[in-house]
DNA sequence: AATTTAAATGTAAGGTTTACACTTAAAATT
DNA sequence: AATTTTAAGTGTAAACCTTACATTTAAATT
């Protein structure tokens, strides 16, 4: 079945970008490896690998995501794919690149450490190798557009939040302050939060209620045309 | 310098989604070609090509889109990377998509006739061969997110354009109607057009007045922190 | 001179976005 | 028990943008 076989193939990888809030320092952090082999062996990198025989894009993304944290079945999509001939030193490389959403609290301790996985703001990144760092660029940009069209900032939050982490996790994925009454106003009117009979109480005295994100809501008010759109000031 | 020699190599191609626009009859067109080899010798399919030991995917890109209009410098930019392990039965082959935006009567006919290729309205495309209708598809998504934010319908028209051809082609690329007088207003009120002294008479007995985008005001304009948006009803 | 055709034009109502400051709940302190 | 402290929670008015909508104008044709 080669039918093709007077062209040149390449080695073709997948990068992916592993975007975790830290709800305390609200930060957004990336999941970041202590490269264990040359070229780059020591720099910081990506998590990464090359794609199997048997197994698509998708799946090779999932797979990398799966072995460095243990979970399955995470928000992924694709950000890009990068094919300058010397973008990797070691051979010619075409690597298309992923970004996940995770909550930082469900990942396999273990296996990061396994892996020299750290988490590292993205305020203050360390150099990455190859062309790693535009990789982080473009997905930050494509995780902005995301989280203003789709409900997707939930997925790096606990189930239950308050309005105030999830205002929190916004103004770190734009890195920028936004207004309280007008935030709550607009994701509130949504109709896709579900207010929770129960408090959080380690950061106030007060305390703030929980909700909860109502995906059925949401695919209801999806399907009769609605679009999730938070335009934040 | 080959340190990676244990992982599986693939084809890498890129296929080209060019769009045109047909001013008279109003339509986004395709350029897509009668395949003249195997596998699906004798189908639709988009022009493609595997990318070279020296080329970049961008550059892969415009080697294909210039050898089959004669076009340089045209507007381009990538899609989506598709890696079904099944996509193409002749191989596994990855193939990255970007599409191109160019205006009809640029292109040099010697060259698409001699290479099989037909302009198709996307209003009624064949069958295309393996997921190239997919790859058209978020295609044309893309391009209905881009002409919202960029000035990039321009690409597809004369240099000297209508505001009703301008108003037609924004209505081709959404398929769905706009009001005269609020596309009119908002595309004016940008102040990036500039209006010539001279009219269309081809199509009106009063004639139309032409315009011309003004690209030098549209780059200051967006280093002052102005961004093109035309949100239409 | 009258008719035909498509281009060009303005406004008011409705809706959204923005800016902005005080009250409330609950724990901690006196 | 009263006071203080802290962060959560709340509403409104002005400015701006979006939408709906119908008549006039220019020029060729009859």
């Amino acid at each position: 079945m080669k039918l093709y076989s007077k062209y040149t193939r390449y080695l073709v990888a997948v990068d992916c970008i592993i975007f975790g809030y830290d709800i305390l320092e609200k930060e957004i952090k990336l999941l970041l490896i202590k490269r264990s082999f040359d070229p780059g062996k020591g720099k910081w990198s990506l998590a990464g690998g090359f794609v199997d025989e048997n197994e698509s894009l998708d799946d090779a993304a999932s797979r990398i995501l799966r072995k460095l944290t243990g979970l399955e079945s995470v928000y992924m999509k694709q950000s890009y794919a990068y094919g300058e001939t010397n973008r990797d030193p070691g051979d010619r490389v075409i690597s298309v690149s992923y970004f996940a959403l995770i909550a930082i609290r469900d990942i396999n301790r273990e296996l990061t450490q396994q892996n020299e996985a750290h988490w590292r703001s993205i305020a203050r990144l360390p150099d990455l190798i190859f062309d790693h760092s535009a990789m982080v660029k473009k997905a930050l940009t494509d995780l902005q557009g995301q989280v203003k069209i789709r409900p997707v900032g939930f997925e790096l939050l606990p189930e239950k939040l308050t309005l105030v982490q999830l205002q929190a996790l916004y103004e770190a994925i734009y890195q920028r302050e936004i207004d309280k009454r007008n935030f709550r106003k607009k994701i509130l009117s949504m109709g896709i939060l579900e207010k929770l009979d129960e408090k959080e109480k380690e950061t106030s005295k007060k305390g703030a209620y929980y909700y909860k994100f109502d995906k059925d809501k949401y695919d209801k008010l999806k399907q009769s045309g609605f679009y999730f759109n938070l335009d934040v000031n």
